[in-house]
DNA sequence: GCGCACAGTGTTATCGTTAATATATATTCA
DNA sequence: TGAATATATATTAACGATAACACTGTGCGC
């Protein structure tokens, strides 16, 4: 049986020892004969012993675990980088505590001021708002180690993102070579005060030589493909009427893709369509979905680097760098 | 600025309060006078005080915080019930710790130790292996609280759980209903000593009066729709050849599809599918999916119930509850 | 005017661990 | 032999918060 909790203490009694003995021998110690070691890791676990790393933290001023604040636990790609930035984590030694702002600038707030609260040693976050951002400066000048997920241009934030600008620009110079002259976005992230997407398609029309009039944009209001659905309706009774499609998710453009099914409409021949992400849905889905590439390892690999070197060096500097991936374009079916 | 981690002795020395007083007051005890109260808050604020809640947790001894072990975060059905469990027991007042096993035994038992060691107050778990589950029940008698959110009969431990037996009941008979009697399970989890959505399975069949040679089994090695796809191919192959397809989780579905798909078979007249969970995915994909809906918020409503009755009642008693929910069939156009 | 209640605040011990320092015994070497 | 060194262990003070208790001073009743 034994009791719920077993402390050092329990440990030390049993076995005659002293706690620090006990702590130093259950930390593998070498300075302590065998004898005593073999005995005392014996008791251990015979007691069941797990270490306390509250009170482990506590005393070394760390815990060894790193805050990742997410937008949407259901959007697959975060959850892709979520999970590459565990392992990545893990390989440096750190834990991950999650949280989830449910794109909610409230729930944001309460999120961070959990982890801070639980004294994790950096925070990385995919943040909700960009003309929020407020409170992530602050902890940021505080001398808190805090990495953006997500590209916020002129924030004096620490950032490592996928390049959506390029990324939009790739997607739509990709239609207009395919012909296409009348392009619909899907896009509902303005309200948030994220226009990349935007800004990367109109830069691509322009450098097409198309008037921006080509472009037209509808606000899918949500992110699931039902959104995407309702969406491609209001895309397709635009005047003048779309060819194609460039939708800022995949799930996005699953749901587009879905009401051109039940309508009749052939894809591509009727209207072209290209997401974002190369979610595995992409790939199943009825017209394999050409897409922008979230390179998830990439921007796993260099946060979790950025982010442990933050708050290894505590070298308060001040001095913020921005690192963008580069997206590629995956080409399927569906344009 | 500030230093990076205010104390509450922090602000006692500002204020020239003591610590304890600024305690009370930033516990919101109404034992001191306004001015008082008001002049320690601001100065809290200004300081930007954080609590540490990890000296909080260790003098409380409980950290409000309960432990999640999921088997695979990408796995939408999986992902979604710990969004559902975050949420209930964010209402009762916990958060939740997350940790990812990936089905790996190893993974699982350093994932409950990083918990216990978190001293979580409770756990809830997606078990990896039904034959490898001596190492929780061990914390089990200890009498630390955990619960199962997969149905391991006769272990002792408490279940919250979709009953999968009855789900794949419901799955076959309605494929038998639809006049087949050649029908491929696609599953892998009886390595894992899951055998439940077999057992239903071939319950279903006995009870339609079919030869349990009326049901294959294929193993798609693996839980990802490109595994599905594979598996299908071997399905298709099988002599006697099915009419239908039980798989036993929507990513299998999808890929499954996908092989028909391009190997110019119809569904449902040349197979009809049938998956199991009812993602998102079922609903969008290039064949709506029949499946059997997964209620992940009845699963996390039950579980968060008695994950918590379990903590704040510290009876010993050792009586376990196995709660298993029914499951539904959603038909849509794969059968 | 004395004691008592009570409001307002401070002191001290505590949670489980680690680190710095101390002690006690054994071993080595001049 | 005796001091120096090494080995094995114990003691004490932290970490930041809370809780039990202790103290001070005012106002009130008798």
């Amino acid at each position: 049986m034994g009791r719920i909790r077993v402390r050092l203490k329990d440990v030390a009694e049993a076995t005659g020892y002293s706690v620090n003995t006990v702590s130093l021998v259950l930390r593998g110690s070498s300075r302590l004969p065998l004898k005593t070691r073999d005995l005392i890791l014996k008791e251990a676990e015979r007691q069941n012993y797990v270490p306390n790393q509250l009170a482990r933290s506590l005393i070394l001023q760390s815990t060894k675990m790193v805050g990742l604040v997410l937008t949407d636990i259901m959007n697959p790609t975060i959850t892709k980088t979520a999970r590459s930035i565990e392992l990545d984590l893990a390989k440096a030694g750190y834990g991950v505590m999650f949280a989830s702002s449910d794109n909610e600038l409230a729930n944001e707030k309460r999120a961070l001021n959990h982890l801070q609260s639980s004294q994790v040693d950096g925070i990385l976050i995919y943040p909700t708002n960009r003309n929020e951002i407020s409170h992530i400066q602050n902890i940021a000048k505080s001398g808190y180690p805090i990495l953006m997920l997500s590209d916020i241009p002129d924030a004096g934030l620490d950032v490592v993102a996928i390049d959506d600008i390029k990324g939009a620009h790739i997607a739509v110079s990709h239609l207009i070579e395919q012909g296409h002259k009348q392009i619909t976005i899907l896009d509902g992230a303005k309200d948030l005060g994220n226009s990349d997407k935007y800004d990367g398609s109109f830069a691509a029309a322009e450098d097409a030589g198309l008037p921006s009039s080509a472009l037209q944009i509808v606000d899918p209001e949500g992110h699931g493909a039902i959104h995407g659905f309702a969406a491609m309706q209001k895309a397709w009774a635009l005047t003048p009427r779309p060819t194609a499609i460039f939708a800022s998710t995949d799930s996005l453009a699953i749901g587009a893709a879905r009401w051109c099914r039940e309508n009749d409409l052939r894809i591509p021949q009727d209207v072209a369509i290209v997401g974002f992400d190369n979610t595995e849905a992409a790939e199943f889905c009825s017209t394999p979905l050409t897409t922008i590439n979230y390179d998830s390892e990439d921007v796993s690999i260099h946060a979790v680097e950025r982010i442990i070197s933050c708050i290894e060096s505590d070298n308060m500097s001040g001095d913020t760098t921005i690192t963008l991936i580069e997206p590629n374009l995956v080409i399927r079916e569906s344009s």
